[in-house]
DNA sequence: ATGCGTTATGCTCCTTTGAGCATAACGCCC
DNA sequence: GGGCGTTATGCTCAAAGGAGCATAACGCAT
């Protein structure tokens, strides 16, 4: 027996900042580019497009700088914004993680 | 700027018991029927007994004693099992509850 | 025997969600 | 100008999950 947990972020009620975006933004700072991040994870650059668009309509805010065409045929950054943003929840998930593993033990081993 | 948190317990990485059970479960206990706590959380009584039927066969053990025909046309209670699942999960969840909504305050209410 | 209310179960329909295809636009490089 | 790689966006298809309908079986009451 063990337990699973989600948590992300609301806005008026509506979900704006999950693992999902938490990993997709990561990659994406990393690579430079929102097509590789998608493959990195294994999903469609349609849907990760998709989600960032709907994130920042949400938010009310850019999470990327994008540029199209050029040397490398475009690619993408991160706003102050969306840097802060994962950072704040990268480490709530953490600790929430850590605070609710406590209270399963707790409850759960013995 | 709000959170939100599924809490679900597994049991060979499958999903056995989450907020979904614990609501069909207490309504059962309270009034002896499926029908009547499927009705009572306006879901279908045809979910409610999947839900349940498929918890039990992954559990591996029953969480209702069902009978069918008779005075009131049959019913359901909890088994001892059941009850106790309920008030071990009801406990955990609370508690986890309690800690991630102070861990959020720690880290965006300033 | 008939009726009633509940459990038990299959089937069809609808909605949601993601995958994948097809383009278009853009800007560097050759 | 043609090619390349990336962003931008619409459309279609398949898979999953829930709603709701249609029965069947059962056992008490009348």
């Amino acid at each position: 027996m063990d337990f699973r947990l989600k948590i992300w972020l609301e806005k008026d009620n509506q979900p704006v900042f999950g693992r999902g975006l938490l990993c997709l933004l990561t990659l994406i700072r990393q690579h430079g580019s929102i097509k590789r991040a998608a493959e990195d994870l294994g999903m469609s650059y349609r849907q990760a497009w998709g989600n960032i668009k709907k994130a920042e309509s949400r938010l009310g805010l850019k999470l990327l700088i994008k540029h199209v065409g050029g040397e490398s045929g475009g690619g993408a950054q991160l706003t102050n914004e969306a840097r802060q943003l994962v950072l704040k929840y990268e480490n709530f998930m953490h600790d929430a993680e850590d605070a609710v593993k406590s209270v399963y033990a707790r409850h759960f081993n013995e």
